[in-house]
DNA sequence: TCTGGGGTCCTAGGACCC
DNA sequence: TCTGGGGTCCTAGGACCC
């Protein structure tokens, strides 16, 4: 049977969800904003008419917003994150599986229905009618297809697109798009497609998938092989366990106070440690890590992290935050005197399932690598006073000393090389 | 002056063991 | 002092996505 998936993108996701509350905003040039008010993240169609590219800096179109051209709004994550899950919900039931691949876009498997076109246009209108944000769908034999397809419908009245199956249609539809919109083909794999002198996604398509393996691996080769129809991802139901957790912000301004280092980074092992525990991950150790601003010409790419590898996998909020602030003033510390901060975060990684670390907390596995790593850190802090971990490999400022040697948190015996240098 | 945040997957090659 | 190869695990870093 052939596969046929749809690809549901909500269009201009962010915006959408604004206007919902301030119907002053349609028909305008509108645009969300990131954190700090940094950059442009989402952009009504209208805006994107003038244009204004994804991802410029606000003061690039200052101009226009004071002229009253474009709206500018700060972002709203709690209220994108709400009515994504309602547009999940609602669309859950037009298929017979679902992957909710991005707050703003779902898959659904919809193989086997006859009618595929009139169903994607009813879940259209639910969501229009339920929820108020509009969609548009685009449906093919793979993901790969249907995300093109989806690219294709946003110009259209029915906002639905079908693929044509593979064959002369097919490769109309494909000799008109440009490269550059497939998914999977990003500015890297762009520049080498130049030169081989391929510039429409039927170009791409033609190329044999041996030499797209030789060249990129299966990656490169699974997106040739998905555009003629060959389906290499499947759908992914339900969310997988996460692998690691990151919660990162940039300051407005540099920072170079320890206590508001300090403050923002307990936030931040404070936000991780409850993402984790909602997900029933239990985190094996954790990354504190600071960075200068990487558009300022002095300081490129400076910046240092430290690792804590911790005795048993934990999500306990005072521990994550006790490891963190260690980890921040030694690294506050070893910027010294003119370490500036633009930015921030916290990485939990070796993660776990808490539930799981439960029951084999006193099994043997979890036993010897607890054995092992307290016998390594009671090593580490007899001779050095210390327990946290350098992993830092761009500590590289002029002022900084050169970290050498890497860290890492399963290698245990490693650690003591690596901590005589931090 | 002002430039997001949070992820995933893959690979080369090092480390280690026998 | 000189000598080997296969297998596996692991990491950093690249590339990409929204």
């Amino acid at each position: 049977m052939l596969r046929q998936i749809a690809l549901i993108d909500c269009n201009s996701f962010y915006v959408s969800c604004e206007r919902l509350f301030e119907p002053r905003l349609r028909s305008k040039a509108v645009v969300v904003l990131s954190n700090n008010d940094g950059c442009v993240v989402a952009r009504s169609k209208e805006a994107k008419r003038i244009p204004v590219e994804m991802g410029v800096p606000f003061f690039e179109i200052k101009d226009l917003v004071e002229t009253g051209k474009v709206i500018a709004l700060s972002s709203n994550y709690t209220l994108y994150g709400d009515l994504s899950a309602r547009v999940m919900t609602t669309l859950a039931g037009f298929g017979r599986s679902q992957e909710v691949y991005s707050i703003d876009e779902c898959f659904l498997d919809l193989t086997g229905d006859p009618k595929p076109t009139e169903t994607m246009i009813a879940a259209r209108c639910r969501v229009l009618r339920d929820v108020g944000i509009p969609t548009s769908v685009g449906i093919g034999p793979t993901k790969t297809l249907a995300k093109l397809a989806s690219e294709i419908a946003k110009g259209l009245p029915a906002g639905v697109f079908v693929m044509p199956p593979p064959g002369p249609a097919l490769a109309e539809v494909l000799g008109k798009l440009p490269v550059a919109e497939v998914w999977g083909v990003g500015p890297a794999f762009q520049a080498t497609l130049r030169t081989w002198n391929i510039k429409t996604v039927l170009d791409l398509a033609r190329l044999p998938p041996e030499r797209m393996q030789r060249k990129y691996g299966v990656v490169g080769e699974r997106v040739v092989r998905e555009l003629r129809g060959e389906a290499c991802h499947l759908l992914v139901e339900g969310p997988e366990p996460k692998q690691t957790i990151t919660v990162s912000r940039s300051f407005s301004r540099d920072i170079a106070a320890l206590p508001d280092l300090r403050a923002a980074a307990s936030s931040f092992a404070e936000r991780a440690a409850e993402k984790a525990r909602s997900g029933h991950r239990a985190a094996g150790a954790v990354t504190a890590w600071l960075s200068a601003n990487r558009f300022k010409a002095d300081a490129p790419d400076c910046g240092g992290s430290l690792t804590h590898v911790f005795p048993v996998a934990t999500n306990s909020t005072p521990e994550l935050v006790n490891a963190v602030d260690a980890m921040v003033r030694r690294l506050w510390e070893l910027g010294q005197p003119e370490g500036r901060w633009k930015k921030a975060g916290v990485l939990l990684l070796d993660l776990v399932d808490d539930r799981a670390r439960q029951t084999s907390l006193f099994g043997e596995v979890e036993r010897e690598r607890a054995g092992r790593i307290s016998t390594a850190l009671d090593e580490a802090s007899r001779r050095f006073g210390t327990t946290a971990l350098c992993s830092g490999t761009r500590l590289l400022s002029k002022n900084w000393k050169p970290l050498a040697g890497r860290c890492s948190p399963r290698r245990t015996t490693r650690w003591n090389e690596v901590l005589e240098v931090g």
